[in-house]
DNA sequence: GTGGTCTAGACCACC
DNA sequence: GTGGTCTAGACCACA
């Protein structure tokens, strides 16, 4: 798998692990894929997955039995959700309002982008 | 002055040159401030804010007369305009709108959220 | 059962066995539960509970039977008062202090602490 | 320096700086050596020092400033004696009672040791 | 100079 | 089999 380099590697699959979660293609209480495993599907070092384990572990995403694997928490939705909704409406509409004020960009501009955007 | 710890300080310091210049607060051809009194001004290391200018200069947005300063250049607003754009187009919209259908965010809730920012 | 993650699952299955002897729940030279029993009751791995009712046999707490099961050896109650009391002199005890005097917490304060403890 | 088996040595080094911080060998807002330094020092990895920077980090005992080095957060005392308490009275101390009652051991056992603890 | 990320690989405890 | 810790060392971004 690819990795762009505007954020760490292990918070991208901090981020592909999120998805799998709201998407529901990883259940509460399900135990999720062992960390060599995903290291070797995504060609990167166990260590790095090992990491993307640990931040969602401290953010009561998932949890961990030992000598058995990790799991999603009972739940890991809701706290996916919040995580990422803070994370939306803390950091990135904020940014975003104020860049389309500074550019002048109208509401309309954007919505138009949408529909083309939601086509594809 | 108080930056978050999400993107480099020199970026950041660069957000705010831009907005300078799209508000007119700074014009085309006009001398903006020297590195040692932006740095001062910003609690900053002068190597800090080299870096932006260095950025700024790489995209034709200042540029540098040697012994006397920098200053905006003559298309200066355009470039500025230019830069952020792309910037917001290709990077931020796209992910905005990944980020808005995976947490099932409708467009009202943005709206809403706009009008609040708007008011403040 | 729930087990803390501060300590191997083994060892504080061993310390619920050292409790039923020291409180003579399980006499010298009675026969105590199988392997599987256990496994089962506190719902765990078969071979976390061998690696239990090996350390306690290392000890020379309990003794096995081949094909018949295990049992507390003829001086198991006072094996078990040794063992846990080098643990506490050794270990427990200098660490405690060192803490209590880091923390500036006095004698009392743990006298008050133990008088609630007791009450419940 | 050396280390124990019984813990991971950056929880080690970790306890180390909570004693100089609640010491006052290290005050509030001020620089504590660089990761290297304390790796060079400790002789261990500067991997592993990081670790323990984390983990103060994420206790809010120790922040960072970006290219400048680490710092004592500004309540860091109160913080540190927290987090120590709170495990004190959390886990060491029902643990310790449940031990002497179980090895019926009496209080002023535990006072005499202590006494003979602090004259060495 | 500072810290942060990542790789490679070893070793260990635990289930 | 599982994860956790540690080392060694490289590379990078940032101040």
């Amino acid at each position: 798998m690819e990795f762009n380099n505007s954020q760490p590697i292990y918070l991208q699959i901090a981020d592909l692990f999120c998805e799998n979660i709201l998407q529901k293609k990883w259940i509460e209480e399900g135990k999720i894929p062992s960390i060599r495993d995903i290291a070797v599907q995504l060609e990167v070092n166990p260590n790095t997955v090992l990491r993307t384990y640990n931040f969602l572990q401290d953010n009561d995403i998932i949890y961990n039995k030992r000598g058995i694997g990790y799991f999603v928490t009972t739940d890991g939705y809701l706290k996916t959700q919040t995580l990422k909704k803070d994370q939306f409406f803390n950091q990135n509409l904020p940014e975003f309002f104020k860049t389309i004020d500074m550019l002048e960009i109208s509401i309309d501009d954007i919505m138009n982008f949408y529909t083309k955007f939601k086509q594809k």
